[in-house]
Order: C-alpha cells, then structure tokens, then sequence
DNA sequence: ATGGTTGGGGTCCAA
C-alpha cells in the first residue's frame, strides 16, 4: 500500500499536476492539505477519474482544507476526529484496519510568542491537544499512521540552518517540545528520519521566497509521516518527490511518501 | 536587518 502526504496549496489550480503524479507514482491513498476550497467546489469528479473512489474531504474558503483520498475501500470516516476546528484533521480507518491522522497543524505566524501572537498560541494548543488526545483514546497497539503537514521541523538536520532558525517559527524549541509531546504520546515513529542517515539533510518545504530553491536550498522537513508501534514493522520504505517542486506553477510542498506492506 | 513569492479573493491576508 501506498500512502501520500502532500500540501498542494490550493487543489483547483493544480490538478493536471496531481494527475501526473497519480500516473506516474500511483498512490492508493493521497492525503491533501490546504486544499482551499469549500466541499461544494471540490473537484471530486477529476479525482473519481484518477481513481480515487473514497473521498473524505473538508474544506473552506480561501484557507486550510484537508482531504483523504483513497483508490482502496474506507470502512469509516471521521469516527475518530478529535477537534474538526478550521478544516484540519481528517481520519479514515481502511479495510486492512490502518487508521490514518491527516493533519494541517497551524503555521502559527510570525512572532514566535504566545502571549502576543494567538496564531502562535493556536499552534502551541493544537499539537498539546492532539498529543493529550492520542494518549488518552488510542493505544499503541492500534495500527495508526499520523501524517501531514505539521508545520514544525523537528530535527537539526531538518532546516538548512539550524542556528539561524532558532528562532523562526516551525523550528523553535517550544514547538519541538509539543511535537516530542506528541511523538511520545503513542511512541510514534518518525519513519522518514529513521529510514535516513541521521546526518542528513532532509526538507520537503521550500519557500516561494527563494529565486532559485534547488540552488539555495533553503529548505525545512514540515511534512511528516509518524507510525505507532503496531504498524511500524508494516512500514517499509518512504519517498519524497522533490521534483514535484520544480512544476510548473508548484506547491512550495513536495509529495511524501510511505509504503506499506498488508 | 530586510525582503523576497504565491494563492485567493477582491485591492489585503495567510503562508
């Protein structure tokens, strides 16, 4: 099985690109994040043609949106939602019994500070709450994959500077505290950094920012796929499609994927 | 230290 994460930043404008991924990479299940668009304008049409016959999606207008779409039967949706706020989690149990999380955690804004930033608090909250949700509802037994765009890159080897993010938000220390909160809660594994050497450079986000991303490089891992223990040894190799960037008209997102065995 | 770009909706906000 085949498993996706991607932040496509707008899916209306960017779905010959999905379409080209689809066919040459063939996911069964393709998680969306910021697909900033209302339900009633989901281009559910085009995704039934690629294949995708499950779709379980949620959005709104202008702003964030999630979708879970599926080529494999969904048993059920959304039992398992903790907070459905602003259109950022979706979950899907499959057939095979895998419960997947997709997430679009808040950016969080600018100003790392939650006394004087509430997008920065909001940020704080939701990774807190999800990671106290997990630990409470689900256990470690469960076959669960948690993955999307977190918004926080956790690891040193996960930005191109280390030093000089430590105070940019997705890389300070108060939000990779929340982020070890929430690996622990279920003891997840980060299955990308694991299948890597740890002094790797890994990034699947690169600004817009940037005149040349692939020259300067600056990029940061903000998109991630966590497994709990009872499905870790399912997992068996990831991808992350970089050359997804360099579409034409992209998403400042790459396509992360991870392979399973049933 | 600053500003750089993109998408959506509407001449600004969020990322």
């Amino acid at each position: 099985m085949r498993i996706v994460t991607w932040n496509i930043n707008s899916i209306r404008i960017r779905v010959d690109m999905i379409r080209e991924f689809v066919e040459k990479h063939n996911p069964d299940i393709l998680c969306l994040q910021e697909t900033k668009v209302e339900d009633d304008s989901f281009p559910h049409k085009e995704m039934q043609q690629m294949g995708f016959g499950y779709r379980v999606v949620r959005g709104e207008k202008s702003y964030n949106g999630v979708a879970i779409l599926s080529k494999i039967p969904i048993t059920e949706a959304d039992r398992l939602v903790f907070v459905n706020e602003q259109s950022r989690h979706k979950t899907v149990v499959t057939e095979s019994g895998i419960e997947i999380h997709n997430f679009y955690v808040p950016a969080g804004g600018d100003i790392p500070c939650p006394d004087t930033n509430p997008k920065f608090k909001h940020k704080l909250d939701y990774v807190d709450h999800a990671a106290e949700w997990f630990r409470r509802y689900r256990s470690k037994e469960d076959k669960i994959i948690l993955l999307g765009d977190l918004n926080i890159a956790p690891g040193k080897k996960d930005v191109w500077s280390h030093r000089q993010l430590l105070d940019i938000v997705s890389h300070t220390y108060m939000e990779k505290f929340h982020f070890h909160k929430l690996m622990k809660s279920l003891e997840f594994s980060d299955i990308v950094r694991e299948q890597s050497e740890i002094e790797d450079k890994i990034f699947s986000w690169w600004s817009y920012r940037n005149k040349d991303w692939k020259k300067s490089n600056k990029g940061r891992r903000l998109d991630h796929i966590l497994a709990s223990p009872g499905i870790r040894n399912q997992c068996k190799k990831h991808k992350i499609y970089t050359e997804f960037r360099d579409y034409k008209r992209p998403s400042d997102h790459a396509p992360v994927l991870l392979e399973m065995s049933l």
